[in-house]
DNA sequence: ATGGCTATGTAGCACTCGCTACACTGGTAG
DNA sequence: CTACCAGTGTAGCGAGTGCTACATAGCCAT
């Protein structure tokens, strides 16, 4: 109420550019500060532990990936799961969701040993990416919510695999699906 | 040939212990030296630097997983692909692969990031394991080699979901799978 | 003007990091 | 016996970590 926290608002961007640039897990205070012009002592000051800027900062994150999902939306709806799932890793693909992916497989490994932050940050970023996948189904499926369940599930796990540098085998995975 | 790197190899078993059950990205050298029950000097000593140790570990790692892999080997053949693809999950889901699956995503993120040593520890885990689930395919799948890439596609997407706790959908992601 | 509040700069603390210098052991080869 | 050398303990270095103490500047209400 009283406490608008200004700033914080103008230094999440800034922090948030550096973590999908150079990564979270090495990102300690005075280079963050320093991205964000501003001192460690500041950042300090604002979030009151490394532990909190880092929540905000994920919960930042998740918003921008959820944003940046949206001017992703160019789709005609799919003519097959398979065609959709095809379709829905090309865009995963493209260069201006590298940085995420090499974010979010952080959060990933994050949320598996059990990090809250982390884990909030991670439903938050996959219900947008459910929804959204739900809306491209193709229209005559007959379960959209479980198909895009599992286009997501397709789409994740050949995601998994290009992060591997195995991008072919993503490609089989996919082409093997039937329909 | 003269440099036999005696100690190594039984230092290896207990540095992996110690990463599988507090994770990689924390490893610093002097808690790993007191798990194997040496100093840091030693490890430096033994490895030459930590990344070398690091890698010497992943490789390590890797192979120990390879022989969980045959450890786990029950296995009547499976009806379908779904039906294998929900076989291997539970599988996956024992107890004994959960310390294989934190440090897995922690994996999956440093060969995100570009990490060689992740890459090539990544690789021979996925090899292992796309060479396991060919080996549990149905019998009568008309294309065992791509129905093996379908099916760790499906797997892996269905952990990633574990990882996040978000098992239900994982779950609703097969049910929803054809066949 | 004065007091209190928010915001910020400068220094520094106690600690951990990977790694190294130095001294010393034991065993083995000449 | 001597010389060497792989192996080990102790101590420490320089850098970086999250965080804090202290002083101070500006602003706003009394």
């Amino acid at each position: 109420m009283s406490k608008p926290a200004l700033s914080r608002d103008a230094l999440l961007p800034l922090l948030a550019a550096h973590v999908l640039e150079h990564g979270l897990a090495g990102a300690s205070l005075r280079p963050l500060a320093k991205a964000a012009g501003t001192s460690d002592r500041m950042l300090i000051y604002h979030f009151g532990s490394k532990d909190a800027l880092v929540e905000a900062l994920l919960a930042h994150v998740a918003a921008m990936y959820a944003q940046a999902l949206d001017m992703a939306y160019p789709s005609e709806p799919a003519a097959s799961r398979k065609d959709c799932a095809q379709r829905l890793l090309a865009i995963a693909r493209a260069p201006m969701f590298a940085p995420f992916l090499r974010l979010w497989w952080e959060i990933v490994a994050g949320s598996a040993k059990g990090g809250k932050a982390f884990r909030a940050s991670a439903s938050a970023m996959m219900d947008s990416q459910l929804a959204w996948f739900e809306a491209h189904m193709p229209p005559d499926d007959p379960d959209p919510k479980g198909g895009a369940r599992l286009v997501a599930t397709l789409v994740e796990g050949a995601l998994m695999f290009d992060a591997l540098g195995l991008g072919d085998t993503a490609e089989a995975g996919l082409a093997a699906l039937e329909g």
